[in-house]
DNA sequence: ACCTGAACACCGTTCAAGT
DNA sequence: ACCTGAACACCGTTCAAGT
């Protein structure tokens, strides 16, 4: 018995099913997979239309100013800020839980460490910067040392995923390991405690 | 009376004078310069090979591993190392010092910071911590003090580098200018009395 | 030893054209 | 509206060749 024509054309065609439909979501999401596959020198425009099984110019219907805005969009993507603490003395507690949590996201997306450092996307650094301020100043504290504290601590938690991320900055340790979570705590500690006493 | 031929060539010919030769130290400061004035992505070999008067081909006599031993060498020559202080207690100022110094340097030279972020350069940035490390842990801190003390200090540098230079980060302060000087330094003291009660 | 010229395999992006 | 194909002006890097 021959083979039913429509089902012998759908196994020979290689893409037979319609695909699902290109959106910003979905193209930064998958730059974010080959950032953190491949690396972010690899990330370019023809890799990600053949990751989207699409070509590289149909992305630019989608994201009109290119590449730039794809980049913006991974730095938008990773970034989180704080959330207002209930209570007025639940600054600290509210602090640290979003730089740990910030810190993860960093580390586990090394490759777009650069950008926050690059790009000049003003909403993405300076918004979160505002945000950890305001959790400040809602607690109590003046203009200035809100601002002062604000910095320090966004600083501090950026700088160190930083140097983890580049796993080296072993800190003539040659032979033992860094417990990176650790260090990060006591870091984090130090930081708070002097805002504290601002 | 007719011009003195060698002289009549020297006027017409547009390279009379023979070049200075090429060396590592005149690359990598050219690239720099270059990177100063025209930002980090407008360095490419070609536009390098231009500054030095040289086919971009040149270079790589003198840098065999291209384009990426370039970028090192520039993160190498932006870094310093904290000095060893003399007395037992000039630990805070000794440090003090070098981030000044370091943050001076970063700023002044932002296109290379994301560099930093980026480069697996290993004897850059933990040679750098593993410096701060030694100053702490010869001032009588313990090794897991000192190692902690020298990521928080050269993490919240880094950081705080990166915010000041995209010169977002404004925190919530629309219509006035940050005092990022003042502010290096207020964050800077709070992480040094944390060192400190360690 | 040091530099050049031509070539190769890539980039990001445009623009007219297809459906 | 959404995607494609061909083209343009660039990249970093190689390699044989010049001096």
């Amino acid at each position: 018995m021959p083979p039913e024509p429509t089902e012998a054309i759908e196994q020979t065609d290689p893409t037979p099913r319609p695909r699902e439909p290109l959106t910003r979501e979905r193209i930064i999401e998958t730059a974010l997979h080959i950032v953190d596959s491949q690396g972010l020198s690899r990330l370019t425009m023809r890799r990600l239309g053949d990751a989207l099984e699409v070509e590289a110019m149909a992305i630019y219907h989608h994201l009109p100013r290119g590449k730039e805005e794809l980049l913006d969009g991974l730095v938008a993507h990773v970034g989180i800020r704080p959330a207002r603490p209930a209570g007025p003395d639940g600054w600290r507690p509210a602090l640290a839980d979003w730089a740990a949590l910030y810190r993860a996201r960093l580390t586990e997306h090394a490759g777009v460490l650069p950008l926050l450092v690059t790009r000049r996307n003003p909403a993405a650094l300076s918004g979160t910067a505002a945000s950890v301020q305001e959790v400040l100043r809602a607690a109590g504290f003046a203009e200035e040392a809100a601002g002062t504290g604000a910095h320090a601590l966004l600083g501090y938690v950026l700088g160190h995923a930083a140097l983890e991320a580049r796993g080296g900055a072993r800190a003539a340790d040659p032979e033992g390991a860094v417990d990176w979570d650790a260090r990060f705590t006591a870091g984090l500690g130090i930081v708070l405690a002097g805002i504290a006493g601002l």
